[in-house]
DNA sequence: AATCGACCTGTCAAC
DNA sequence: ATTGCCAGGTCGATT
């Protein structure tokens, strides 16, 4: 049976591409929220479905070092179920033509290119922001490598839709969980399965709503099957990455048509898969920011995240950092997870001592998946303490 | 335009 | 071991 491949142990295996870790973060940028499909595998490994097929990652100070997994059951021999199946799925075949590796290889290396939209430069991105906005500095100074991913559209929209009043470990359970029901076998390694997104038509079946509350999804199993359906109905299948080319505020609107899509997620979507960086998510992370570290007064004591305000508090990010807006707040959200506190404490400092914690995690049991049961408890306590000390000296 | 409550359920921190 | 709040929100009804 195949297994993960690690870089130690098998350079011929492994591909790279030049690539900073001043640019990439890997640890960073795939386990800060925005895509919940990749998983750490072994230390600075991380494995994943991008593009239909089954990657791992990992890194190098000046490279980016992936492998591609060959699809083991190209023909299916298990039954599928899905006896209606529309003309309008092309992604079965490839690779039958004679590719050479060496084509195979500049392709993959494009995907990888295009997935971390390296084009993009973050340090001038981050120097440029800095410079105008202390707090970024000091934040973007720990929090280097954090980028956007430009993902799939319709593994976006859906993964989203699972968010609404959720936690980030409970959302990578319920993807996980949705493409494994949902979605095609692509193949196995050291016991785990995986699975491609979804498609629109798998998830548009109406016994979808049922079954996703079954598997724990409650009342955002409706969201999905419906979602999926009102845009194969209504718009057709090419209808959300159509969304790319139109501008932002459009596509946002059209996107918060859908059932269980507000302005939070929609602006999920337009920044980490329809190309729109100006796309600013105010959730309840950025509006704490917002109010601590940028004093943004203009809500007064407000309960809420009224549309006024969620609007008012885009567009004074928007201001501040220019069209890359949507770029600068995933740093600071990032930074405001409580996962990642423990980089802050330690600065700079490379390579933490290890726990021997990363090992026991990557079995196959989705809960050991956590990495932030390390250090939570002081960085709780100290927090409550910071918040508390104003106001009453102990 | 702002506020309120309901909505599913697993996690985490506090009894 | 058990409990209770709450989490990267959204929707519909009210004021």
């Amino acid at each position: 049976m195949a297994s993960h491949v690690v870089l130690t142990s098998g350079a011929k295996l492994w591909r790279s591409l030049p690539c900073l870790t001043s640019e990439l973060r890997l640890d960073l940028t795939l386990a800060c929220g925005q895509s919940f499909r990749w998983r750490e595998t072994a230390e600075g490994h991380w494995t994943g479905v991008m593009g239909g097929r089954v990657w791992t990652l990992t890194q190098t100070d000046d490279r980016l070092w992936y492998h591609v997994y060959t699809n083991q059951k190209k023909r299916r021999g298990r039954e599928n179920r899905a006896e209606e199946q529309p003309e309008g799925v092309p992604n079965v075949e490839e690779e039958a033509p004679a590719v050479t590796d060496e084509q195979q290889s500049t392709m993959e290396a494009e995907m990888l290119r295009e997935y971390f939209q390296l084009h993009v430069k973050m340090e001038d991105l981050c120097r440029h922001w800095g410079a105008a906005d202390r707090h970024f500095k000091n934040t973007a100074d720990v929090f280097t490598g954090v980028r956007m991913l430009r993902q799939d559209p319709t593994e976006c929209l859906f993964s989203f839709i699972c968010t609404s009043n959720n936690h980030i470990s409970r959302i990578q359970g319920m993807v996980e969980r949705l493409c494994q029901a949902l979605g095609v076998p692509l193949c196995q390694l050291d016991q785990t399965p995986y699975h491609d997104f979804p498609t629109l038509s798998a998830l548009a079946d109406s016994s979808v709503e049922a079954r996703l509350r079954d598997l724990g999804f409650g009342y955002r199993a409706r969201y999905l099957q419906q979602s999926a359906k009102m845009i194969l109905d209504t718009h057709g299948s090419q209808w959300i990455e159509g969304l790319r080319r139109v501008p932002y505020l459009e596509a946002r609107e059209a996107l918060r048509t859908l059932p269980g899509v507000g302005a939070k997620v929609a602006d999920c979507v337009c920044l980490m898969s329809l190309d729109k960086p100006e796309a600013v998510p105010v959730d309840t992370h950025v509006w704490q920011i917002a109010k601590r570290d940028y004093k943004y007064a203009a809500d007064n004591g407000q309960k809420s995240l009224t549309d006024k305000l969620y609007k008012d508090i885009g567009d004074f990010f928007r201001k501040l950092w220019g069209p890359y807006a949507g770029w600068g707040q995933s740093v600071l959200f990032c930074a405001d997870l409580k996962k990642f506190q423990n980089l802050k404490e330690m600065g700079h400092v490379k390579q933490p001592k290890k726990e021997k914690e990363t090992h026991k995690r990557c079995k196959k049991t989705k809960k050991d998946f956590d990495g932030n049961k390390i250090k939570t408890e002081s960085e709780y306590r100290k927090k409550a303490k910071i918040s508390v000390k104003k106001e009453s000296t102990l």
